[in-house]
DNA sequence: GCAAGGTC
């Protein structure tokens, strides 16, 4: 009996190769319903119907009106009925739904992840009818390959993954009632107290985030700078002035760095070691969503989520592979030779993509990060039209980097010499490039530099013709910037490789962090101090490693997504009790009048700003950190220098690196 | 108007 079957995607590009790869001509028929393609493909006696969503086509909303808090009632609707940004996918709802009639069997083709599963199980559930779900089956590929994809349609399941959707959608009612109810228990209570127009938001994501930022304010404002010295020399050899490398980089004392001025100043020493060693460093592995952007910002000074926006474009122009990936492997399956024919077209590339052709290197380096939708990002091969600079700018790295994976080595020869200073060692280092092996194509975002030096023989004399010391102070840990705070968020494993940036984007929108080099602005600040307070599970990662917790249970088919529902509900009832109580106290402490006043008569006060004391110290927790810093300093600063304690302070003020809150007790103590 | 997660 031929049957009619529904094949539904999560994007439009994964409709078509589907459509190709299982068509038995490999030409399925293109049409359209309304303004939406889809395909027809003959595969055997049937006729498959493939369609695609646009991600998530429903979302979560809440049940009955009303911008208050508590809400712990919520239904799912079309994501188009919920906000105007996402009106466009009403068409895409309707194809399927249109054409899911009078079909014999349904299948989920969306991604290869909880996310994919859960779309296309609403679209199914919601849309279609519980009819249709139980003649649903699920295909899961991870490469939009002929081969795969027949594969993956032979080896499908009878029904849907339903334990794996029940955990998608237990990770979107978590997220919602944490995120909405906190987010209108802050604002609400901010409004309480003054007058605020804009809206306050946290969530399980953004709240480590913005702590995270918090934290190394916080350690950059109570840092104490601890002198040491550097020592630097030179030599001539041959009329050419070399450096000697001190072999400690760094010297505690200050009479340690005299000590080796005396012995080493105008006298000369003996080259008594020489290693010369091959190098190789090995290509770098293509790109993944968050190295993209990391290199993207190193050497265009491009934000994140432009860079996202740049590679969505060059993606839906058919340039380069899904860039939403956390993957930086290609599979064997992916027809690198054919990648390379087509870039070899390109007069940019030409010359390297020929030689790696008649090198037969078709293989890329993996590195690292996995994902079980999408391979690394790579250039399709197809020549980009009319980019504007900055998408110009991303295709360059991305061709650049997929050739680079595909390279030779970079083979250097490296050459230390060691010379003897009456017992003190220097260094002279040489870097001679022999092959630049994948550096070549690479060569615009990788700098290789050589460093030229002379012949030496064992025991040859080496007279030091200058020698400094220095000294210099150690250095606060550096701010966050928009890159690496998505780095840290991805170290932490919070957010997705799709949303991080877009996050960072939102704490700046609300407010509460500021400058390119990221600083926390005071609302931040009073945000974090008050959730840190009534609800400090939302600013701390733990609450994702819990949730991640509950959602391997609940995909294993050993939990339900209702438990967790009800249990986040109990969590969040006390903690959204405690902030109606205390609105107008919160609402006042987030306010910017109170500022560097005491809080209460009857509470003991910080003797410099005012804030309430820790117990067993004169000051408040920030005040009380610094303090014990400038104690533990001034044990270094003794032994570096001899300082006394009010030398030592009178200099620490005037030192860059000191940290506010440091200064502002030192300022106290000086009077 | 609030989240985080898809994708255009
Ligand atoms: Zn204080």
């Amino acid at each position: 009996m031929p049957s009619r079957i529904l094949i539904i995607t999560e994007k439009p590009s994964s409709a078509r190769k589907i459509a190709y790869a299982l068509d038995d001509s490999g030409s399925p028929r293109n049409a359209k319903y309304g303004k939406v393609s889809f395909y027809v493909a003959d595969r055997g006696d049937d006729e498959l119907v493939v369609v695609s969503a646009v991600g998530h086509l429903y979302s979560i909303e809440q049940e009955g009106g009303g911008w208050t808090y508590p809400v712990f009632g919520i239904k799912w609707t079309p994501t188009y009925t919920q906000s105007k940004r996402a009106s466009y996918t009403k068409q895409y709802l309707d194809a399927i739904t249109g054409l899911a009639q009078n079909m014999d069997g349904y299948v989920s083709a969306c991604d290869y992840d909880q996310e994919g599963s859960l779309i296309a199980y609403n679209i199914i559930k919601h849309g279609i009818g519980d009819k249709a779900l139980v003649k649903s089956r699920r295909m899961l590929y991870s490469t939009l390959t002929t081969k795969e994809l027949v594969s993956a349609w032979g080896s499908m399941s009878s029904s849907l993954d339903f334990p794996v959707i029940a955990a998608g959608k237990a990770r979107h009612e978590a997220d919602w009632l944490f995120g909405i109810n906190l987010s209108r228990a802050l604002t609400i209570s901010a409004r309480s107290f003054i007058d605020y127009k804009k809206v306050l938001s946290i969530g399980r994501v953004q709240g480590p985030a913005l702590k995270f930022v918090y934290d190394l304010e916080q350690s950059v404002q109570s840092f104490i700078p601890i002198p040491y010295w550097k020592v630097s020399a030179e030599t001539v050899i041959d009329g050419i002035t070399y450096s000697l490398e001190y072999e400690k980089p760094r010297l505690e004392r200050e009479v340690h760095a005299k000590d080796v001025a005396d012995a080493c100043r105008g006298k000369t020493g003996k080259a008594v070691e020489i290693k010369t060693e091959e190098s190789r460093t090995p290509p770098p592995p293509p790109f993944n969503l968050g190295d993209l952007q990391r290199e993207a910002y190193r050497h265009f000074k491009m934000n994140p989520s432009a860079t996202l926006e740049a590679a969505e474009k060059l993606y839906l122009g058919a340039y380069i592979s899904y860039p939403r990936t956390e993957s930086n492997k290609i599979p064997p399956s992916i027809d690198v030779k054919d990648i390379l024919e087509n870039l070899s077209k390109n007069p940019v590339y030409m010359v390297e993509v020929k030689e790696l052709i008649s090198q037969k290197r078709f293989r890329s380096r993996p590195g690292k990060g996995d994902d079980p939708a999408h391979p690394a990002i790579h250039p399709t091969g197809q020549k980009p039209r009319r980019l504007k600079p900055e998408e110009q700018r991303i295709y360059d790295l991305i061709v650049r980097r997929f050739l680079a994976s595909l390279g030779k080595p970079l083979v250097q020869l490296k050459t230390d010499v060691t010379v003897d200073v009456n017992g003190h060692l220097f260094f002279m280092r040489g870097v001679l490039t022999q092959r630049q092996g994948w550096a070549q194509v690479y060569a615009p975002y990788y700098m290789s530099k050589d460093q030229h030096i002379p012949e030496i023989k064992k025991g040859q004399d080496i007279p030091v013709t200058k020698l400094s010391t220095r000294r210099q102070y150690t250095k606060p840990s550096p701010r966050y910037n928009a890159s690496s705070l998505v780095r840290k968020m991805e170290q932490e494993k919070i957010g997705t490789k799709a949303t991080r940036s877009n996050i960072v984007d939102t704490l700046y929108y609300r407010g509460y962090i500021k400058g390119q080099s990221i600083f926390v602005s005071e609302l931040g600040e009073k945000i974090v101090e008050t959730l840190e307070r009534y609800c400090p599970e939302i600013i701390q990662v733990k609450l994702t490693r819990d949730l991640e917790e509950e959602l391997e249970y609940i995909a294993a088919g050993n939990k339900d997504a209702e438990t967790v529902f009800s249990d986040v509900v109990a969590e969040l009832k006390p903690i959204l009790t405690k902030f109606k109580e205390n609105e107008i106290q919160i609402g006042r402490s987030m306010s910017n009048t109170i500022q560097n006043k005491p809080a209460e008569e009857n509470i003991a006060c910080c003797k410099i700003c005012g804030h309430e004391r820790v117990d067993t110290s004169v000051f408040c927790h920030r005040h009380h950190v610094a303090y014990a810093n400038i104690e533990a300093g001034y044990q270094q600063w003794r032994y570096a220098l001899g300082y006394q304690w009010l030398e030592y302070l009178e200099k620490l003020v005037k030192v860059s690196g000191s940290g506010n809150y440091a200064k502002e007790i030192i300022t106290d103590i000086l009077g």
